[in-house]
DNA sequence: GCCAACGTTGGC
DNA sequence: GCCAACGTTGGC
């Protein structure tokens, strides 16, 4: 399957997560957006979305590189994402590892998805849209990514678990 | 179960 | 900085 990821680049961008082998998905704390965590499985396809940034957009594709586990944040007191009624038998939260897998040669921004054909079921779009995970229709997948410089096909390739670079 | 108040998201 | 939209909270 495919998803669309948010991420708001002052705090983590695309560049960042290339940066690295991969990145625990965690700090996700909405019901919805949790339950399409649970549904990824390892090399699902993700847009990897810059929101609260000028412009917003999508500059990257990234994939699935470890399915649902327990958001480890939520039993940190310290942190933030503190969830002080889940517990480690029945943990409340999960998140994924994140993998980059290419960056858009030319990033796709907001005002150019809202003009792209195939896109009417992508939930970015629709109107109060807040969710920070999503899934993404395989039509619009294939949209964005040929107007972001990639080959479709070639990106399935590095998705499939065993794929990747080379 | 209703709903007003409040906090957050995120485009502009 | 503004504010529309939405989710959550908590009094009743």
């Amino acid at each position: 399957m495919y998803w669309l990821v948010k991420s708001e680049p002052d705090v983590f961008s695309y560049a960042d997560l290339a940066s690295r082998p991969f990145e625990p998905w965690n700090g996700v704390r909405n019901y919805q957006a949790r339950n399409f965590l649970r549904a990824m499985q390892v090399g699902d396809g993700l847009l990897f979305y810059h929101s609260n940034t000028t412009p917003p957009g999508v500059a990257g594709v990234a994939r699935v590189a470890r399915a649902a586990y327990p958001d480890d944040l939520q039993f940190d007191p310290e942190s933030p994402y503190f969830d002080r009624g889940s517990s480690p038998d029945n943990p409340r939260w999960s998140m994924v590892d994140v993998a980059a897998v290419a960056a858009l040669p030319r990033f796709v921004s907001l005002e150019a998805l809202r003009t792209l054909e195939d896109l009417e079921d992508l939930a970015l779009l629709r109107r109060g849209n807040r969710l920070s995970v999503m899934p993404v229709p395989e039509a619009a997948w294939r949209r964005i990514l040929e107007v972001g410089g990639l080959d479709p096909d070639e990106i399935a390739r590095q998705l499939a678990p065993g794929g990747g670079v080379g």
